[in-house]
DNA sequence: AGAGTTTTTCAAAGCGCTTTGGAAAAGAAA
DNA sequence: TTTCTTTTCCAAAGCGCTTTGAAAAACTCT
């Protein structure tokens, strides 16, 4: 059933059937109440193909993931923002085109998107310094919205949590305790996330006249694996540390699973600080917060990402929007004072 | 840029353009080499949305994601099997349009992809026993390809492991080492893949006389707090299962750690096979196997899903495909004999 | 009643591409 | 040369919607 056919089974033009279905309002209110059981009855559901073509909006939001390395790791908060993000769009009457591709492709999908007119924005996550996809989509002239941000970060929209605030009131939290010697485990510091949460808790040492130790710092993507491989290092050295601030629920997995192979109690023998995304499957809630940790729903963050850039698909001369969200330090049963 | 400005630039008509572009044969070699040429200097692309209309084809597949229940839990291999597939429509010139809708809105979003055209068949992940929306595509007549299977699995094209044989093994691996009470530590059984790993857990131990206890057994959605809550009470309890068997890697987390609070060494005081569907940022290789498992990569899994898929739109008369993968056991440090 | 407004409806022109059904040009066969 | 094929190109008709500009119908007001 196509508009045509509706019309012509009304007896109306495809012009009023049209407005009428859209909510215009020059047309008489009978005529549209008439039309939409019609529509309703036959099940009629404009051709999106069509429609699209026709007013010059995709309806559709892009989001391309990449993902990294020989591992082709995809991070795993995507789905959960994806989930947040997801509600809103649909909420909104916007699909959502997801490309995932390598690195190295991102920028040939983003090109793509605006080039051919698939997408009305697109959403661009995990920025890296200096990420070149800003400066790109900016080029481009497609809206778009960051989760996180990088360099200059006046020049578009975007939202981020206070990673450095957060990594440093989180050190100051360790060395309350009387911890010196704490490592950090932290994310890929190519991101920018990551660059800041390191700044943070270097910034907590130095003001504590702690000098920043090189070989307590960890940066890799932030597996299991990788958490108890860097843990394990730790553990088996003299003067290992006492504390482990650890960018990532997953890696403080690995880091605790280390600790515990060499029978360290949590809170007691050693401490453990993680950044909590809130993911869903790895509720850190359960019977009370298992880990201490610094805490931002990514879901909340997609959602409210998700509004953003649909606020700014639909005025795109307004200023931009900068937010940044503080986490909030949840204390746990994985702290307790240096041993 | 578009094809109307390129063919007049050129002094060709649209219609040579077009098909110098599209690679059909009745245009000169010298004329489709100036098109080429031309089109890669202006940067052109086709404008999507046209293109879509005149063909009739989206060139999109669709995936509807649902989330369960009040926590709205989005099952974190999705990430990984979008992943596999995504790379395959990338290649093939597919887009994905991604839909994630709480489960009981996933019926009308379905009709709603069917209805208005917006894409060309539709990924369906996660059956429950009877899924109602396998009904609901056949009767829409859009093609679809269903990752598991369920109900009279003969009239539609699916992919899936071999559930029941992979708990059956690996039930019996346990038997072979001396366990008795095996604990069976499930993913929701009203979805199709747990019901059939029961089966198979089931089979294994009548097979051996033990009649299975419905106390050892439990069923719910696979997260990390789950695992730990359903092994803490069993191994609480007097007379306590020796092994696990355990749906997911993250919930299998979670049975470990119970493990460990309660001073029990994987491997020797207690056993845990778990399945593992090789989630790229919880690798269970790292260091040999960490856990025993049932193995199986979500993401090849993705892959071959969008490759049978597309194939079957291509050709939507062809036999129903259904292909079956066997999970391998991976022996890793988690297992050994009963104490 | 007639002129002026407002409300309601419609015909037709896009949107930017693909594809059909020729026509023109070039080559081959007679 | 003429006729028949083959090759190469094109004009125009969609695809199914939205939207413009105008006409028809229905009211208001002198």
């Amino acid at each position: 059933m196509n508009l045509k056919e509706l019309a012509s089974s009304l007896g109306l033009s495809q012009t009023t059937v049209s407005r009428a279905l859209n909510g215009y309002p020059e047309v008489n209110p009978e005529t549209r109440a008439r039309v939409e059981a019609a529509a309703r009855a036959a099940n009629y559901q404009p051709n999106s193909r069509a429609r699209r073509l026709a007013t010059g909006r995709a309806m559709t939001i892009g989001h391309v993931i990449t993902h990294t390395g020989e591992t082709e790791m995809v991070n795993p908060i995507f789905a959960d923002f994806l989930a947040g993000a997801g509600e809103v769009y649909a909420r909104e009457g916007y699909d959502l085109l997801l490309s995932i591709v390598h690195e190295g492709a991102a920028e040939r999908a983003y090109r793509q998107m605006a080039a051919n007119g698939s997408v009305d924005g697109v959403m661009v996550q995990g920025p890296r310094q200096e990420d070149p996809r800003i400066a790109l989509l900016q080029e481009l002239g497609l809206p778009f919205l960051v989760h996180g941000r990088t360099g200059d970060a006046r020049g578009y929209n975007w939202l981020d949590i206070a990673n450095l605030r957060a990594f440093r009131r989180a050190t100051e939290f360790l060395l309350d305790l009387g911890h010196s010697r704490i490592a950090l485990i932290n994310g890929q510091e190519a991101m920018d996330f990551a660059a800041r949460r390191r700044r943070g808790y270097e910034e907590a040492l130095r003001a504590r006249g702690i000098t920043p130790d090189a070989s307590l710092m960890y940066a890799d993507v932030m597996t299991e694996g990788y958490g108890h491989r860097a843990a394990a290092q730790l553990l088996d050295r003299e003067n290992c540390p006492t504390a482990f601030l650890v960018s990532s629920v997953i890696s403080a997995i690995g880091v605790r699973q280390a600790a515990w192979e060499r029978g360290l109690q949590l809170g007691r023998d050693v401490s453990i600080i993680t950044h909590d995304d809130v993911l869903s499957y790895l509720n850190n809630d359960a019977e009370g917060p298992a880990f201490t940790s610094t805490r931002s729903s990514i879901r909340l963050a997609g959602r409210r990402c998700a509004e953003i850039l649909i606020e700014r698909i639909k005025q795109p001369d307004a200023p931009f929007v900068h937010e940044l969200w503080e986490a909030e330090l949840m204390v746990g049963r994985s702290t307790g004072p240096a041993p």
